[in-house]
RNA sequence: GCCGGAGUGGCGGAAUUGGCAGACGCACCGGACUCAAAAUCCGGCGGGCUAAUCACCCGUGGGGGUUCGAGUCCCCCCUCCGGCACCA
């Protein structure tokens, strides 16, 4: 016998929607709990990874909420972004339509999957009705100085036919499509969030529901380092250049400087001079490399000697300007005071250009001299060759030789951070307009707010070459707002990691008409209290979303610091890959017995990695819930492993997990004459009716404990021991007592299996004669007397070893049990001869003796 | 190179503060039901030794240590995964 999920699941799920079950309302006199999964791009189906992140999150949700919560659970779209564009370009079809249709099929998908979300809440990010309050943010972070234009060099993708983030380049590839990410210079718009990197990096240590993992990623991100900038002034030329470093102790060592290609100076030195023409070739030869090879691993060090000097500020020696390939001109001031007796790859560079080594720093004991040095002394040790600092360590040299500097005016303190101005800018259509005019006269304009939102126009054609924007003529010709005369409208519109930003906020009031969020319904639901999501968003998504809270509160519109206050990254769903040399990779679906369906030949089984259309290791959402229905597939999902670590689908694994569901549909049905029944038994001291209520009140603590702790799969085998304890208790229930708590104990079971699979438990629930829906009943609660058994087992170990068994009542005293222990037969054998030298009696678990 | 995380049966994975390693599921084996098969129900299932499901020994990547007792704590090493990486 087995359970129609097809007609059940359909049929909660449009009770569960007309009757809005799962509508939330500001009330400020409930609890809040709010709940966010990351929001899906509509890229047109969902996939498995999205199955297990939803299915994680509904838990979650429909756990708190039978807990008494009012929960916030909402669901939205990241609408944004380049895939819509690149099908109108192949397809001709408008980016909006393309968008839409994926969304209305996405959005049945996870209907199907019976996920507890308030669909009133829905936002698209690429509804103007969303993006034109990004716009008016736009305009109050320009008013605030907290956004600029500056020309720079950008990584561009020429695939993609737009200019990427530093965020957005892996290993020197676009994040997106993998082609190489070449370098361009180009006017574009930037947020300032190195103005918060103190504050982001400050607050890593403050959220303390987030994975450690993400906390460092993001330290490691924004890369702050102490140190002190320092000025050389330049031989016979009226400039100084500044350098950072972290190592102001090594300054006596420095022989020489370093500029970036890219520094100003570069050029500035040899202009005019003999080492013009060729300094110049030697810059553009490496300006023109692309970022991967630029920054390739062992890459060689070379550098092209100006013909210019500056002077040590602290030995007033002349030391040689070099313009090296490995100075990067957007850490630090992109200059470098070189010291090769204590820097590797300035080591390197001395070598190789045969330029002057000066120790400054001797290990504790030892002299070291650079004729006999393979490699720079990195570690830490006594100053040498240092003027007045020679003899302290070169710790404490730090502090004062940057305090001499201070003194003399020639250096200072400064913290340094890797992290660099987030650069919005994208040449493409399907993103939020930036919202600003050019005017010839007037220069910058913001567009007045009474004029937002402004809205992508229509009439745009995609050729896939350039901007479509700027082929618009009613979208770029507009009058100036101040002046009126002729202007043009800023063409580039917003990386769409600004969308995501800000969307759980508007979550909490999404039909607000006057302004970006109703303040106090925001106040009253954030924070998240809990957001799940992939890894992969650790840095972009994380950091840009709590840099955008923090401008939100400092432009006022609500006053909290952070917006997520847990945060679980789920793992990715795996499966093994299949291929056959014929056809090359292998849909499972394509595999018989073996062997490949199209061709017949034997087919290769790979190793278990990351579902991907590529590798077609896929299983499609919608072919397994038609199959087993979408109980089962949230249910597997859910406990094949812990919700942090990756899964690896097993189609047998959801095999066993249909059976676990009809087994539990199987024990209902069977008894349901019995559930039925309004028994009215006094209470009976039966062993059986004990061993229910133990079941009964252990299994409800420990699947409340778990769901708590996010261990998922625990709390799953929990309810799925319970199920084999019932099947072995129901044939030999004899009294209404031990049948009435039989019952309670089957309806309380699948009251903790409602967040997992909630169709399943309401038609159970309905079966049972139960009014209303099991997902709105109250969570069950347990009592701490009967979750123990009244007679408990200890182990008896001699010298640390297990050598026995006794059943005890469960609080047996220490010296009882002791008695006992010593008495029993097996043991007696173990000490005898022997001298009883400690007894240790560990309560409900263990004795051990120790004997010589 | 630096920073994180992880190594447990044939497999996925369990094990409060150190307290009977292997819960639960998969695979496999046996039994019941059946003319038979499937489904279902019941039982077994780390390795060695053994006639034995008696007893004993070994066993959580490897090697040491602390402890009555270590998957768990400490030291050293190996392997794998993830992130960052010429960051001055």
């Amino acid at each position: 016998m087995h359970y129609d999920f097809l007609q059940i699941e359909n049929k909660w799920q449009k009770k569960w929607e007309e009757n809005k079950v799962f509508k939330v309302n500001y009330d400020k006199n409930k609890p809040k709990y709010y709940c966010l999964e990351m929001f899906p791009y509509p890229s047109g189906k969902i996939h498995m990874g999205h199955v297990r992140n939803y299915a994680i999150g509904d838990v979650i949700a429909r756990f708190k909420k039978m807990k008494g919560f009012n929960v916030l659970h909402p669901m939205g779209w990241d609408a944004f972004g380049l895939p819509a564009e690149n099908a109108a370009i192949k397809n001709k079809i408008h980016p909006a339509k393309w968008t839409y249709s994926n969304i209305d099929y996405m959005r049945a998908q996870l209907k199907q999957l019976g996920l507890s979300y308030d669909w009133d809440r829905e936002v698209a990010t690429c509804d103007p009705e969303y993006y034109k309050w990004e716009q008016l943010v736009f305009l109050k972070m320009y008013e605030k100085g907290l956004i600029y234009r500056k020309k720079s060099t950008v990584n561009w993708c020429e695939d993609c036919n737009t200019v990427l983030a530093n965020e957005q380049v892996e290993d020197g590839k676009c994040w997106r499509c993998s082609n190489e990410v070449t370098m361009k210079e180009i006017n574009g718009w930037f947020f300032k969030i190195t103005d918060y990197a103190e504050e982001l990096l400050e607050y890593t240590y403050k959220l303390e529901g987030w994975p450690e993992k993400v906390l460092t990623m993001q330290r490691n991100w924004i890369g702050k380092s102490y140190g002190a900038e320092i000025d050389f002034e330049v031989k016979g030329f009226d400039r100084k250049i500044t350098v950072f470093t972290t190592r102001p102790d090594t300054l006596f060592g420095a022989t020489f400087m370093l500029l970036a290609p890219e520094h100003e100076m570069s050029k500035e030195l040899i202009k005019g001079t003999s080492y013009e023409e060729e300094g110049l070739k030697f810059i553009n030869s490496i300006l023109k490399e692309d970022k991967i090879s630029r920054s390739a691993d062992n890459k060689e060090k070379k550098g092209f000697f100006t013909g210019r000097y500056v002077y040590n500020p602290l030995t007033k020696k002349e030391i040689p300007v070099y313009i090296a390939n490995y100075i990067l001109i957007d850490y630090g001031t992109g200059a470098v005071m070189a010291v090769p007796a204590h820097d590797q790859r300035d080591f390197e560079f001395a070598k190789k250009y045969n330029l002057e080594i000066t120790v400054v720093i001797n290990p504790e004991g030892q002299e070291l001299a650079p004729e006999n040095m393979s490699e720079a002394y990195t570690g830490q040790g006594i100053m040498v060759n240092s003027g007045k600092f020679n003899g302290i360590s070169n710790e404490e040299a730090k502090t004062k030789i940057t305090e001499f500097l201070e003194e003399e005016n020639i250096g200072k303190k400064t913290v340094n951070f890797r992290l660099r101005d987030w650069g919005i800018s994208r040449q493409r259509y399907w993103g939020a307009p930036i919202p600003v005019i050019h005017c010839k006269k007037c220069g910058i304009v913001p567009v007045p707010e009474k004029d937002l939102p402004v809205r992508l126009p229509l009439d745009v054609e995609f050729t896939g070459s350039g901007n479509p924007l700027e082929t618009s003529a009613e979208f770029k010709n507009v009058k100036c707002p101040l002046c009126g005369i002729d202007a043009e409208r800023e063409t580039d519109t917003m990386d769409t990691f600004v969308e995501s930003s800000w969307y759980f906020l508007r979550y909490c009031s999404p039909k607000c008409s006057t302004n970006i969020f109703d303040k106090e319904e925001a106040e009253y639901f954030m924070n998240v209290d809990q957001y799940i999501g992939g890894v992969e968003h650790a840095i972009l998504h994380l950091l840009y979303a709590r840099f955008f809270t923090k401008v939100l509160r400092d432009l006022g519109y609500i006053n909290i610091d952070e917006p997520f206050e847990r945060l679980l990254t789920q793992g990715m769903v795996c499966k093994e890959t299949y291929s056959c040399k014929n056809d090359g990779w292998l849909f499972p679906e394509d595999v018989d017995e073996g062997k490949c369906k199209i061709c017949g030949e034997q087919v290769v089984v790979g190793r278990v990695e990351k579902m991907s259309k590529s590798k077609k290791n896929v299983v499609d959402p919608d072919a397994l819930i038609k199959r087993y229905g979408a109980d089962t597939a949230r249910l597997f999902s859910l406990f094949a492993a812990p919700p942090e670590k990756d899964l690896e689908w097993s189609e047998q694994g959801v095999d066993g997990c249909y059976r676990f569901i009809n087994r539990i549909f199987r024990l209902f049905v069977n008894n349901l004459e019995l559930i039925k029944t309004e028994y009215n038994a006094e209470y009976e001291d039966s062993k059986l009716a004990k061993d229910i209520l133990y079941h009964m009140h252990f299994t409800i603590k420990k699947v409340t404990n778990d769901i708590e702790k996010f261990q998922l799969n625990t709390a799953v085998a929990a309810i799925m021991e319970l199920t084999n304890n019932l099947y072995l208790i129901e044939p030999k229930l004899s009294t209404d007592y031990e049948k009435q708590k039989f019952k309670e104990c089957l309806i309380n079971m699948i009251k903790l299996l409602t967040p997992f699979t909630p169709h399943f438990c309401e038609e159970l629930w309905s079966l049972a004669g139960g009014k209303g829906f099991i997902s709105l009943e109250k969570w069950p609660e347990y009592e701490e007397k009967y979750t123990v058994k009244d007679e408990i087992t200890l182990a008896i170990q001699v010298n640390g070893k297990v050598r026995a068994e006794i059943v005890m009542p469960k609080d047996v005293d220490k010296e009882t049990a002791l008695k006992a222990a010593r008495e029993n037969e097996k043991i007696m054998g173990y000490l005898e001869g022997k001298t009883l030298v400690k007894e240790i009696y560990v309560p409900g678990k263990l004795i051990s003796l120790v004997v010589k």
